[in-house]
DNA sequence: TTACTTAATACAATCGATTGTATTTTTGTT
DNA sequence: AACAAAAATACAATCGATTGTATTAAGTAA
């Protein structure tokens, strides 16, 4: 089979009408008549043309085409952020480009380097975990081209932050371990380079402080919050004797914490209530089934990719900073449930 | 912050050296001599230059990206084929984009124009449930580049598939039911218009026939296999009376069939022994955990990745049709074990 | 030094589409 | 029928990079 390779001049000769005319009759321009349209896209048809984007985009440099960096895309979370998020830029005639950076800084480079290099219209990112070093997105920004951060807040000039209010949450997953007469809640907290964990430790605090419940360092237990470091948690918990609340800033941790106490003959929730973030699907079907944060997902991104395409549509130098903070909601479940 | 548009002119100008030899530099070309390339790319980067790849790609007429389209990227089979092909894509350094059908025909074409209009060098894709006509696919294929199809096999002409041996593994779960002493087994099957399920049914068609089981038409319960669809079924199991086994075509209906039968008082896998498809994050932590059949994602995924590029740099004409059938495996779990 | 090869750089066309301006055609009015 | 206004179409430059060919500079051998 070989290449098809039909452009509109190619059109432009077989009819004799000029490239710019036809060119003008695709794009639906007025200033062409309906009968050569129709003259046009009938040839169109038959020689199977296909408009070159690339041609087009650089011409009119515009790519009609923004992306999506996300730790991964596995994540439902991740994926349903980026549900809402195609929802809301196919409504307006974007494409959509998904990336995951794996949590890895160098992925994130090159792939900002990639989209750069391709010239997308604006970027929708939530950052690695490894990322404090924001030159790859200042590269990007200073071609223009807006970028929006979600669920992993960013102070960047000029950039606006859609995410949860993360201290709110935490607050109100503590309290509920509180209202369950715990008294001796550990914390599974997460990086403390990354603004989000920092803000979900300090509800947690103030959660204790307003019950007057006493501060433990041991009690904030800091690790990367996969299935790994749960159980290891999990262990340094089980030493501490005599823990009755958990309260893990993710699902994951939280849920291979409780498989592996389970396994050590803890009673969940009984001898210890678990609260979980995120609302991974698992934690509906586990057993216990987690008490967790609900996260607007869905909404998270037609709010992040409405921003994005104001700000890429703006014209004049309105105000690029806002920050958006949205409400969750806690899901109570059996694991906090007597 | 006005636009950086520095171009190879801008460099060009800035040194006083044609922009052919900026190009041939950047390029790292050997007809640039050492001294003149160290000289524009200090300017470059001075500059800020960014290579637009619209125009290179334009010109050279590659674009050195591939894509993948699957249904969702949130199951957990897609997203790790992904990781597979994005492995093997990174090594030979073209650039992954990743889509999602969601199942549905009409936006499976609507992706396809778009990635043809950009001129994607090759497209890996797992077809929708919808698709039954390909002339979308054919659409591509006449622009030249190449096709390969994971996961759901398509018999189109030149173009390779990369999936299980759907017939074998369906043949083995439901063997292994029989082994557990089951006679009465349900098979929640998927659109028969879909060559895998039709495979899958005929493995279990032909499992109970080796055991001289004598099929009954009603056992075989068609869906989409969502977690709906496996609520429904299981209804419809329970007005069978008395089945003791369930082989479902994949887990979501499996998981949420399971569930049901429980709150209906059935013991999994003391009533109903269950086998599920696909290994599902979820399978191995729900109780009872699920037996299943596990897929080498990772491997479909480089290996598929493999076939596309292998295709994409082919200068001859050589057969581009290959069919490539990889082992799966049967995860034994609680589900069927008493 | 001269002739000649090789290295380094410059010139100019091209990829496929878009778009401002110029020209031609059509329409409508008197 | 003549002419202006409006509609339709053609011309030509452009987006930013690549690449075959031509030209100049440098290096080498006799």
């Amino acid at each position: 089979m070989q290449k098809n390779k039909t452009t509109i001049h190619d059109i432009s000769k077989a009819l004799n009408i000029d490239s710019s005319t036809v060119s003008r009759a695709l794009n639906n321009s007025s200033r062409v008549s309906k009968k050569t349209k129709e003259k046009i896209e009938k040839k169109a048809n038959e020689l199977g043309y296909k408009r070159n984007s690339l041609a087009s985009n650089l011409r009119t440099n515009k790519t009609n085409t923004i992306a999506v960096i996300v730790p991964r895309i596995s994540r439902n979370f991740f994926s349903s952020v980026i549900s809402g998020i195609e929802e809301t830029a196919y409504k307006a005639s974007y494409n959509v480009i998904i990336c995951q950076s794996l949590d890895s800084l160098e992925r994130e480079v090159k792939l900002m380097g990639t989209l750069l290099a391709n010239r997308v219209d604006g970027i929708l990112i939530s950052i690695s975990m490894e990322t404090t070093n924001y030159d790859h997105l200042r590269a990007y920004l200073s071609h223009g081209a807006p970028i929006v951060f979600f669920d992993r807040p960013c102070s960047l000039d000029n950039c606006s932050n859609v995410s949860i209010d993360d201290y709110k949450a935490s607050f109100e997953a503590t309290e509920h371990l509180i209202s369950k007469k715990r008294k001796y809640i550990v914390h599974l907290s997460g990086p403390q380079e990354i603004e989000l964990y920092r803000n979900r430790k300090n509800g947690y605090l103030d959660a204790l402080k307003k019950h007057n419940i006493e501060l433990n360092d041991d009690y904030c237990i800091e690790s990367n919050l996969t299935e790994k470091d749960g159980i290891v948690s999990a262990k340094k918990i089980l030493d501490l004797k005599n823990v009755d609340g958990i309260y893990s800033a993710n699902d994951t941790s939280a849920i291979s914490a409780i498989q592996y106490l389970k396994s050590k003959g803890i009673i969940i929730p009984k001898d210890i209530a678990v609260v979980g973030f995120n609302n991974d699907s698992i934690s509906a079907v586990i057993e216990p089934s987690l008490t967790t944060v609900n996260q607007p997902d869905f909404e998270m991104g037609n709010i992040s990719a409405d921003l994005l395409l104001e700000q890429i549509q703006e014209k004049s130098t309105i105000t690029k900073n806002k920050s958006i903070l949205l409400n969750s909601e806690l899901i109570i479940r059996n694991s906090t449930t007597i």
